[in-house]
DNA sequence: AAGGTCAAATGGTCTG
DNA sequence: CAGACCATTTGACCTT
């Protein structure tokens, strides 16, 4: 026991991400997956401690469903201004000549009011059943497929938003644990300058009742001397180290 | 002209 | 199997 316990026992130091990736997914289906984006999850690890991967992955907070945050549309800063909205009536309204739609399409710019509409019942409800799909086609005198395109492009690009809101917030997480495990090394390499030492001390005679108190965690010595204090004894433990010296008791250091 | 945006098309999977 | 959905691509239009 001892140091040794805590120096040699596949004390595990380490900062890495763990992909989760789902493979419920069936074999045909995975030639399709190209990103990464959908079906892996990343979540970053810093481990100190032993090495074994038993300890619990927590469960992250899935599922990017549209977020307040990715609510605020790109079309806030559409382009489309400098003419006004006649001639947004005259690109967009009107997709009705269907039957040549096939040729060649023309570029649609939906209206302000349109896309406002849209991106109203976007906010309510991201997917649309038929019957809504038909009631805001009539509405906007657009087709219902067009309705149907327009959210699916709009929720791709709130995916979009959502998956560079999750890039950003795992960049700093990854910084924060970058600075986490600089620390724990540091605290690492201190704890093996004190095993150093203590295996030094242990040949004095003195030494051989070096106790540390469990309440208090300072290291004293278990003899009749007065209790040990940070000044008075060259090492102490911190709050998260739980060292004991196993020749003595622990309630003697006190 | 290059690059960005966005509506639309395409081809695939999933689900009831 | 139809319809909804998704990822990706295409093409028109816009800005720089």
């Amino acid at each position: 026991m001892g140091f040794d316990d805590i120096c040699s026992s596949g004390l595990g130091l380490g900062l890495g991400w763990n992909v989760k990736e789902n493979f419920s997914q069936s074999d045909h289906q995975q030639k399709k997956k190209k990103s990464l984006v959908r079906d892996e999850h990343f979540f970053p690890s810093l481990t100190l401690g032993p090495s074994s991967d038993a300890d619990a992955r927590k469960a992250h907070g899935d599922d990017q469903q549209a977020s307040s945050v990715t609510a605020l549309s790109s079309f806030s800063n559409s382009s489309v201004k400098k003419e006004g909205d006649v001639e947004f009536e005259r690109v967009s309204s009107r997709v009705g000549d269907e039957d040549d739609e096939g040729c060649h399409r023309k570029k649609l710019r939906l209206t302000k009011h349109q896309s406002a509409i849209l991106e109203d019942r976007f906010k309510e409800h991201t997917t649309l059943c038929p019957k809504q799909k038909q009631a805001l086609a009539a509405k906007l005198d657009l087709r219902p497929r067009q309705v149907e395109v327009w959210f699916q492009n709009r929720r791709a690009r709130t995916k979009l938003k959502q998956t560079e809101v999750d890039c950003e917030l795992l960049k700093k997480c990854c910084e924060t644990l970058t600075e986490e495990n600089k620390r724990l090394q540091k605290e690492l390499q201190e704890l093996k300058s004190w095993k150093l030492t203590a295996s030094y001390c242990m040949q004095l005679p003195a030494a051989a009742t070096l106790t540390m108190c469990p309440s208090c965690e300072r290291v004293a010595n278990g003899g009749d001397g007065p209790p040990a204090t940070t000044t008075s004894i060259p090492f102490t433990i911190g709050p998260k180290s739980h060292f004991i010296n196993s020749l003595s008791h622990p309630s003697a250091a006190c």
